[in-house]
DNA sequence: GCTACATTATGAACCGTTTCAGGGCGGAGG
DNA sequence: CCTCCGCCCTGAAACGGTTCATAATGTAGC
């Protein structure tokens, strides 16, 4: 076995020596293969083999200048709406061979900046953002250097970033009118910050909403900023809530993992949900109908916004931005409601 | 603004022709800028603004040799159980400012390799894997060019290759046992393909149990293999069985996803749990609690895994390889036994 | 004024591919 | 026998950074 130094990987210069061809050749038999005499081919390979050559794609790619990777960056890996919407867009990148890579941004603008660097220096076909905030000037700026860029869940504000987006102020408003008619008059919002987009406008949605209802929002609403977007966040923010002691007769909760926090909470204290508390989520994640208490929720077309994403992406950074806007509907379950409908 | 040609980015030439400068200079500033002179570096700076340049992640690797990144390529991004995972990695990583790529594999070995491929061209400091078959040769010949690899989630069956793993046999142990002192004797398994290790592991430990307890698995074990590890895989499963009209008397689910679409279906078919059907998941995600008919479920020290890993990896290719074995517990709820323990 | 040394900037070599103009050679056609 | 053409292969340029030996300049000490 005549491997290299065992800290350098063979190149190949070190396949051609070894196969007694120039490099050009051994660069043939890996792209077009077709063009080498099959005994040739056949000594390169073997070549290979022995040397357990393995291509170096930054070279590769610094000649090439561009690969078929998309990079994507959410808010949360550990969401399930997150997760679903990469699968969206696995799915369509598939069909072009591309693949994907993901990284989560734990809604932190330095990690998001990171991450975009690092999908930008490595010179990616494109990368889709939920940005963690509502300056988007650094992803314009990836955009003018030419790297493909989708806002996910996102609209955008920018006519030259396409974006794929749900309404979530139409979002804010099924879910404020769905405890109206309830008989709701002091409801609750654990929601996130307002930096964040989808926050702030189902929040101008259940604002909305009240007010169209004739209720004044100061009285009416009580928004409660969750220290973080999951269920132990929903456990903190309505515990903050009952200890306060102005217990409101609904909660809005600004997504399904923060609702779950909620139920467990309530479940713990012995308070029962609808008839003291009425619940409801946003995402209608995989399990929100199978809960102890079947949780209402806000659903979004979430593997349809990850293969529309992808779809922009893949039109090249040529093609005009387009702006997609999908609806969300409320799906009503027990915990909004003494009588559900089955 | 003179940009160049809107097709072409900057390279570092073009930074050091418009700051006056030499390219040595410019890469000066960007890594080591205390070694310019401040009236020096800020032309640099000002050039690097005005042509909005960005290094060439591939060239910079090329000559540098290694970036912080490592990769982890998990079966199904979509199950709470690799997200939670991936996050226990991101935080060890956070420590010594690395960065994860996370893909899936999807069970499928081609987009493993895929995958593998991708990152290794791309020379990542390491990768870790939740393997998709049993045969890791593949892995070996990774680890053996040079790049980090640790197997997740499952143990090594190579001594140089460092795994981070919970006792699968020991899971299904706990389960069938469970199960047994129920007062059952006739328990289907619905379970992955025994190519993915974890799946024949768990198995294995059911076998055990039941040959312990004196049973002839041929007839008090069913073993189901559902199409997809997720809810509709379990529903499927689970209709498949009650179509065959032979129904078992409990369930044990390879994870959460599935046992969730169990449940499921037999809510919808009105079958009880458990007084007709027990079931116990895998994973105890996050929700398991939380469910109509709360769910007895393996747990695994989900994030702890995920850490460990990270931590094998950091410790460079040189370290010599550990094996890591974590033990499993049951959490009995409702959906297992008439009496759960408060 | 001269040497010694520190500070800053230079430019060429190098990393490992891909690509492409061109060379050698054998066979077909005249 | 000569020319032309195709096929296979070669070798060097190019991609865009980093690094390092070296040059240029300024400063201190004698």
């Amino acid at each position: 076995m005549t491997q290299p130094a065992a800290h350098r990987r063979a190149s190949i210069a070190d396949v051609a020596r070894a196969a007694g061809v120039s490099v050009g050749t051994v660069s043939n038999v890996l792209n077009r293969p077709e063009r080498v005499l099959p005994g040739t081919r056949e000594r390169v390979e073997a070549a290979i083999d022995e040397l357990s050559f393995v291509r170096n794609g930054s070279a590769r790619q610094l000649r090439a200048g561009t690969i078929t990777t998309v990079g994507a960056i959410v808010l949360d890996i550990a969401n399930p709406f997150f997760t679903d919407l990469a699968r969206g867009i696995e799915e369509r990148l598939d069909r072009d061979d591309f693949t994907l890579m993901v990284a989560s941004s734990d809604d932190d603008p330095d990690r998001e900046q990171r991450y975009l660097r690092l999908f930008e220096e490595h010179g990616v076909q494109g990368v889709m953002v939920v940005p963690a905030t509502d300056d988007i000037e650094h992803l314009l700026a990836v955009r003018r250097r030419g790297t493909g860029v989708v806002l996910l869940d996102r609209p955008s504000s920018d006519p030259s970033i396409s974006s794929v987006a749900v309404d979530d102020v139409r979002g804010g408003e099924l879910a404020a009118r769905h405890l109206l008619d309830e008989g709701h008059t002091r409801i609750a919002f654990l929601n996130g910050p307002h930096t964040i987009r989808q926050c702030a406008d189902r929040y101008e949605g259940v604002v909305k909403e009240l007010v169209t209802a004739g209720l004044d929002p100061a009285t009416a609403l009580v928004e409660v900023t969750v220290p973080s977007l999951n269920a132990d966040g929903g456990e903190a923010a309505i515990r903050g809530l009952l200890e306060r002691g102005d217990r409101p007769t609904a909660v809005f909760c600004v997504n399904d993992l923060v609702a779950l926090g909620v139920l467990r909470t309530l479940r713990t204290e012995d308070i029962a949900v609808p008839a003291e508390v009425a619940v409801v989520g946003y995402d209608d994640v995989t399990f929100a109908a199978e809960l102890s208490t079947p949780l209402t929720s806000v659903r979004q077309p979430t593997h349809e916004l990850g293969a529309r994403a992808a779809d922009l992406l893949l039109n090249g950074p040529d093609a005009t931005a387009e702006h997609v806007m999908f609806q969300p509907t409320l799906v009503v379950r027990a915990s909004s409601t003494p009588t559900p409908p089955k």
